[in-house]
DNA sequence: GCCATTAAATCAAACGCTTGTTTAAATCTT
DNA sequence: AAGATTTAAACAAGCGTTTGATTTAATGGC
């Protein structure tokens, strides 16, 4: 009558628990393509190779199952932001950058978040979440948003508002770092789009670079900055 | 026992026929939010204020509903595309344009495309349905992002691939093109998290031209282009 | 002008099926 | 032996669709 409780995903698993992580593997990418709703709990259970039961008693419910691999996801793009938000402290601890150095740092922004999003490493899946939480978020990923995304926001607004000379808490410094990462994140989110078009496969070696270079030169002159190298 | 067969949209139609009509205005806005998964026939029908057996009548099931508020969705984006297409072809009938000429074009072409898009008078659940099946196509959508989407993805790329004398099929040029869609189309994309930011409320007036302006600076920056007027 | 005729449209009710969840027995693991 | 885990089966509720009767609206003969 009383319920089985045992799912508390942070308190130490006394055994291995293998559907727990099966499920938690299989999930991701199904509710990636096909949302929530578009996901039956047998067919999450029979892509892991388990019970249906299975998916209440670990997480509680589809719902839980849902959060939790929310979680493994948010993740998985840590190395995205991470790197980013730890460079823009790094330059900007003494003082704003000058024009040179603000531009090789919105450089390596734009290399470093276009190869992880673009080189194969991040499966495909992990972005497609994230923009569909992006425009259509679930009260889960909320906290998510705040703790991943908004301060590599901040942090790209720094350098496009030192670029502009502009106050980072202006209307125009949002709006300005807005467009700046629309023209980035633009090439993860039609990424199947752009490879058609280009009748691209992947994003691999030479490619990537092309992508680079060219979101570089737009992202820079778009914010009055050059790479002073040669 | 042979079902009743009425459901030809195109057909002229004999009568008032009110719950098609009815059921077509209410659907696509639950859709926009939920997806086609998300809401049933009968919430469907309760919002529409008709019978549920309604949807199977005049548009053969639930499926059929969905691509019909779909092709009326996407007759509702004609005024943000087609104005662009028609300015870009208008510029080149004589050979491509100049760089003044390029430059006044596109800062056009930015200002038409955020003015429809976010002035109020598009309903939001429109951008929000055309985003949704741009990264989760429904089978319904791709012929409608052939006729709508497309051509409008070729006309700008058209202007930016002249901005920067590039061949208009070279890689660069697409990268370049959708460098500069991101930068126009985040601002839809992201628009309640902008507005959040910034702490408004809508985009009318003054704050809209902030927007324009913005965008069509580092637009036209990213592709080596200024305004020449003063 | 009026009333039977006919087809279209609407309706409440039920259809068969799938959904997410729960049960209680069986199986593992220590 | 005892608790954690897995299992097949069943659960109620909701799904999209169909049914057959009823209402509505236009038509044709008189």
């Amino acid at each position: 009558m009383t319920a089985i409780v045992p799912f508390n995903p942070a308190a130490a698993r006394p055994r291995s628990s293998d559907a727990r992580e099966r499920l938690l593997q299989a999930a991701a990418p199904l509710f990636a393509s096909r949302g929530f709703n578009g996901v039956s709990v047998r067919e999450l259970a029979e892509s892991a190779g388990v019970n249906v039961a299975a998916i209440s008693y670990h997480f509680g419910g589809k719902a839980g199952l849902y959060t939790a691999s929310l979680e493994v996801l948010m993740e998985k793009m840590r190395p995205v932001g991470g790197p980013v938000i730890a460079m823009v402290d790094q330059a900007f601890k003494a003082g704003a950058p000058d024009g040179p150095a603000c531009a090789a740092l919105m450089a390596s922004i734009v290399r470093h978040i276009l190869t992880t999003l673009l080189d194969g490493s991040l499966p495909p899946w992990v972005t497609q979440t994230v923009l569909r939480e992006f425009q259509e978020p679930t009260e889960d990923y909320r906290p998510m948003f705040d703790e991943r995304v908004l301060p590599l926001q901040r942090a790209i607004r720094k350098v496009v508002a030192a670029a502009l000379e502009l106050a980072p808490e202006s209307p125009r410094a949002v709006l300005a770092s807005q467009a700046v990462i629309g023209q980035i994140m633009v090439f993860a989110a039609t990424r199947h789009l752009v490879l058609e078009e280009l009748q691209w496969t992947n994003f691999s070696g030479e490619r990537l670079e092309i992508v680079i270079e060219t979101a570089q030169a737009l992202v820079l002159r778009s914010i009055c900055l050059t790479l002073s190298e040669q």
